[in-house]
Order: C-alpha cells, then sequence, then structure tokens
RNA sequence: GCGCCCGUAGCUCAGCGGAUAGAGCGUCUGUCUUCGGAACAGAAAGUCGGCGGUUCGAAUCCGUCCGGGCGUACCA
C-alpha cells in the first residue's frame, strides 16, 4: 500500500511536476481495493478537467501487472490489485510507534468502602484496553491504579460499620465472604443516607471521616483495617473478571496526600497563593479554573492528591507519558492540575494527558439495581450470565467480560455510553458475543481440518471479499493504536465477522473443491480475528 | 454569565473534506433436514438541529442561532 502511494506520487510528479501527497482509501468493494482523489485535488492548479488528469495518472499505471487502475465519478482513480497482491497485503505486521518509550496508566480506581459500579466497570476496561495498544506499539507499559482510602465516604461507611460491630471488631467474622460485596455495599449506603436525613449522624460522619487521615482509635483501626482488606479483595475479584490484566503498582490517595501537600507548601508563592487561608492554583491562567489544592484547615482536597500522584509516578517511573482515564466532568479540572504540576516539577513537562471518557447513562428500560443510584457490578455480573443461560449458553467468565467490554469500546471514547442491560445482554448483532461465536465457528472448521497449503492462485468472488476485508486489518489497527481509540478496532472487527458469516453461508469449506484454498483464508481469518480481539481484552473462545 | 463537550433513521451509535450517508436494535418479508441459526438475505425508515459562509465538492471546516450535557475555590 505504501508502494503504491509512493508510485502514484511518482507518476504525478513525472507528469504534472506536482509534489503531492497521495493518501489511499478504501473504497466501497464496487469500486476496487484502493481509491485516491489526487486528480481532483491538482485539478485547479493545473486548471485542468479532473478526470482527464485522473485517466493519465491511471492510463500510466496500467503497466504495473498487480493492479489495475480505472477513473470513474469526478476523477477518482480506483485501483484493484491482483488477487496476490491482496493476499500479500493481509500478511502485513501492524507498526511499533511507541518502541521503547516509557508509560504509565492508571488502569483502575474504583474507591474502598463503597460498591463498584458500572462506571468504575467502563473507565477500567478503557484504561486497560489503552495498556494494550500501548503496549502493542512498543511502550513499556506499567499498569497502576489509584484508590481513595480516605475522604468522606469512608466516614460514611464507618458510621454503618461502627453500629454493626457494636465495639466488637470481631463481630465482622460473621459476614459470609460471598455477602462481603453487597455487605460493603450497604454500609456505605446506610451512612450517605444517615448524612443526608440526620443532623446528628452528619456531625458524627464528619468525625469519623476525620479519623480516616489518622485512624488512630483502635477500633476504628481494626475496622477500618479489615474492611479495606475486603475492599481491594473485591476489588481485584471485580477487575479480572472484567478482562482487565494485573496491575502493577496500586497507590494510594493517603500516600498522594502527603506528598502533595508538602509539594504545595514547597511552591507557595510561585505557583500556589494563599487565599482565605487556603492555598490556590489560579488554574484560569491556564486554561482551566481557579481551584483549592489545601483547604484554610490545612488538610490536601483532591488536587493536592493528584498532584502529590503525579510526582510519585515520576518518582517511581520517569515515564515519556503518564495517562489518566477520567470522566468528562474532570475534564478542565484536570488541565489545571497538570498545569500545576509541570510549574513544580519541570521534568513531568509534557507527560500527564488525561484522556476524558463520557458517562455511563442508565436507559430506561428495566433497569432495576437495589437502591435505584448506581448498577452495581456484581449485580450486572449476574444479570449477564443470566442471560447467556436463557440461551442455553454456558455463562463463563470470558463470555461475560466480552459481552461488557464490547459494549464499551465499541463507541468513540468521549461519547456517552447509554447502557441497556437488555441489549448488552440479548447477545446478537453488533455484540461481543457476536465476535466470540464467529471466531468459535471458524476456529470450529479448523479443528476438523487443518490448513496444508499457502498457495492460492486464484480467489472466488466471495473469497476475495473476505481476503480483502482481513487487508485492512493493519490499517485500522496502526491507526487504532496510534490514536489510542479503540471503537475503530472494534467497529473493523464486527465488519470483519460480518464478512466471514456471509462467507461461511455461501461458501462450504470441508469436503469442497477448494477445500485447501478455504482453510487456508478460514485460518488467517481466525488469526486476524484473534489478534484483534486481543488488543481489546477480549477472548476468543474455541469453542462456546 | 463564562468555558468545554454534544445534537446523524423510532432507539443506540459509526462515518469527521469527496462517489447513491452506514450498522445494530425495533418493525415487516424471506433463508433453514446447518463445516455450530448467538447466523444469512431483503424491505420500509434520514431536510445529517436551523440559517449563513469557505470549497470544484460539506454530515465532516468556519460563523451564528436553537436545543441538551458537564464544569465554574475549600466535594471526589
Amino acid at each position: 500500500m505504501q508502494q503504491i502511494s509512493e508510485l502514484i506520487e511518482a507518476k504525478v510528479l513525472e507528469l504534472f511536476a506536482i509534489e503531492a501527497r497521495v493518501d489511499l482509501t478504501r473504497p466501497e468493494e464496487q469500486y476496487g481495493d484502493f481509491a485516491t482523489n489526487i486528480a481532483l485535488q491538482i485539478a485547479k492548479q493545473l486548471n485542468k478537467n479532473p478526470r482527464e488528469i485522473a485517466d493519465e495518472i491511471a492510463s500510466s499505471l496500467h503497466h504495473d501487472e498487480i493492479f489495475k487502475a480505472e477513473v470513474a465519478g469526478p476523477g477518482f482513480i480506483n485501483i484493484t490489485l491482483s488477487d496476490q497482491g491482496l493476499l500479500r497485503l493481509a500478511n502485513q505486521e501492524t507498526a511499533k510507534g511507541r518502541e521503547g518509550a516509557v508509560v504509565v496508566i492508571e488502569t483502575n480506581n474504583p474507591n474502598p468502602f463503597k460498591a463498584m459500579h458500572i462506571g468504575h466497570a467502563f473507565n477500567s476496561i478503557l484504561g486497560d484496553t489503552l495498556a494494550n495498544f500501548l503496549e502493542a506499539s512498543g511502550a513499556i507499559t506499567h499498569r497502576v491504579s489509584y484508590h481513595g482510602d480516605i475522604g468522606l465516604h469512608v466516614g460514611k461507611s464507618m458510621y454503618s460499620l461502627l453500629r454493626f460491630v457494636e465495639g466488637d471488631a470481631g463481630k465482622l467474622d460473621t459476614v459470609r465472604q460471598e455477602d462481603r460485596n453487597s455487605f460493603i455495599s450497604r454500609m456505605y449506603a446506610e451512612g450517605s443516607q444517615a448524612y443526608k436525613e440526620d443532623p446528628s449522624a452528619k456531625a458524627e460522619i464528619d468525625e469519623l471521616t476525620k479519623q480516616s487521615f489518622t485512624r488512630e482509635d483502635t477500633l476504628y483501626s481494626a475496622v477500618y483495617q479489615k474492611v479495606f482488606d475486603w475492599s481491594f479483595e473485591q476489588i481485584d475479584i471485580n477487575v479480572a473478571r472484567l478482562g482487565n490484566k494485573p496491575i502493577k503498582r496500586r497507590f494510594l490517595e493517603s500516600e498522594a496526600e502527603s506528598s502533595g501537600v508538602s509539594m504545595v507548601r514547597d511552591n507557595v508563592p510561585d505557583v500556589f497563593q494563599e487565599s482565605d487561608g487556603a492555598l490556590v492554583f489560579k488554574g484560569s491562567e491556564h486554561g482551566s479554573f481557579d481551584n483549592v489544592f489545601v483547604s484554610s484547615r490545612g488538610t490536601g482536597l483532591y488536587a493536592a492528591r493528584d498532584l502529590g500522584l503525579i510526582k510519585l509516578k515520576n518518582e517511581q517511573f520517569h515515564p515519556r507519558r503518564s495517562y489518566i482515564v477520567t470522566a468528562e466532568e474532570q475534564r478542565s479540572y484536570f488541565v489545571g492540575v497538570i498545569a500545576a504540576a509541570e510549574l513544580c516539577l519541570p521534568d513531568t513537562n509534557g507527560q500527564t494527558l488525561n484522556i476524558s471518557t463520557g458517562t455511563v447513562k442508565l436507559s430506561t428500560g428495566k433497569m432495576s439495581s437495589r437502591d435505584g443510584e448506581v448498577v452495581e457490578i456484581s449485580w450486572l455480573f449476574d444479570q449477564i450470565a443470566e442471560a447467556i443461560r436463557v440461551r442455553g449458553g454456558e455463562p463463563d467468565e470470558a463470555l461475560i467480560a466480552g459481552v461488557l467490554r464490547y459494549e464499551f469500546l465499541k463507541v468513540r471514547i468521549g461519547s456517552d455510553v447509554v447502557f441497556d442491560v437488555n441489549e448488552a445482554v440479548s447477545l446478537q448483532g453488533n455484540s461481543g458475543p457476536y465476535l466470540q461465536y464467529a471466531h468459535a465457528r471458524a476456529r470450529s472448521i479448523l479443528s476438523k481440518k487443518e490448513p496444508s497449503t499457502d498457495q492460492i492462485s486464484e480467489l472466488s468472488e466471495g473469497e476475495r471479499s473476505l481476503v480483502r476485508k482481513i487487508s485492512e486489518y493493519n490499517v485500522v489497527v496502526i491507526r487504532s493504536i496510534e490514536e489510542l481509540m479503540p471503537h475503530h478496532i472494534a467497529n473493523y472487527l464486527y465488519e470483519l465477522a460480518q464478512e466471514f458469516n456471509r462467507f461461511y453461508e455461501n461458501n462450504r469449506v470441508i469436503d469442497d473443491g477448494r477445500q485447501d484454498v478455504r482453510l487456508n483464508l478460514v485460518n488467517k481469518y481466525a488469526n486476524t480475528l484473534k489478534n484483534g480481539l486481543d488488543l481489546l481484552g477480549i477472548y476468543a473462545p474455541e469453542s462456546m
């Protein structure tokens, strides 16, 4: 493909003395394998009819044996490769645009002391997938996580927990392991409600929140530690169930806090200024908004912690790039935090990038969750498993994760995801299971007979369509990885699987006269699909 | 008010300077004694929010208006 572009560029230079950049696109199949609009682009400066220009270029290209060139429409040059040329294209390797660069990326950040919900799942899956992309492009990738182990949500949970244990932390042992998820979730919900409705509870919770920073009281500390451990046990389980790869280092807000607050103090008044007793960063001068980093009480706020976290990551990894995936409401906030960090730590300049996602909204369909506010991840797992069972399938973990991953990865990063459980769980059409099924089907054929020959001379129409689609893989993947936009791959893989299913309907493989050729193509297809699914972190099953 | 994001088929979304605007779901009609039907083929359905502009060419770029979301100092 690169050669074809260069060939045409050379012809344009030769015929018209113009140095132009020729971009090839993949047009609809009826037009050929590649197309370029170069004639339309240079028509004006040549003051010539674009079709004439296209004709000249096209006829000069005709000699080459690997393709034919035709002019169509207002002046497009459509290029069709020989079957051999197309097949060769289907075998290329992907490029390594980040070879050797050290990068850090947060791949999950649910908080302990409260339930993990669907929004956490979204960010986790996205972060993990982008980490796959970074790795695929050759970067030395460190997956990390970041969690809020201090603050108001801890106070709320501790309020209910201390009531539950009635002075004896040992009472927590009566909670069975399989109930811990919902137990933690209930404790938080109750504390949250009390905080809202009962002024005396609110005062108590504020006090318990302060204690989350120090944890000096022995009962508090014992309860805290136990539920902290449970929380991470559950977080690890749930994150793994999403299909995420393990993280290298877990960061906590408490450690980021101490690092961040001292950093802020050290940079007064150059970076931060005192205002009403608080330490403030004038983000409005840096494309953000003025924001308090250290409160007038002297405690670090969220921004100070994020600042400290940037420092900790830099010290530990010295990354070329550090990625933080968050919801869009934090977009402008992070512009400020990153600007402040770069002023305090000049060697982190250009290092930290905030990728902001849309929000997960719930459709108005039959969406039930215990408190009506959030959809807990464990509930969602159950719903998907049930849907698979209803269909007569085995709800193994890989399938469940595939449903969620694909649902979140198929939309462009930044746009909102309206999550409809019923639809996600329908397992039909443009869905994770469709792709997994399309893979299992192909592998099923291959398990009956192995492909032998790699000698393919001529392709039938249906075969050629499949090869044509396979040959698009590299371009799509390179673009997707470069832009860190998973949806390009997701959409491509769906089209690829559709193409295969079409092929499958009309082309008998085993015991057909063209068995050897077709086995080879099925093998190519299955490997291509698997590679793509691997990048998305979706398991490609041999059977299901 | 100011800043950022978004308005594409009934619904959910791709397409982000080019050839008749695509897909899934939903609706309607078919295929079906299957190398695994979680499939395939087809139909109906769109003033690409409105209006201007740039361009040989605009859903795509620019302006403006309308409509929605988020943010806008001691929450996270």
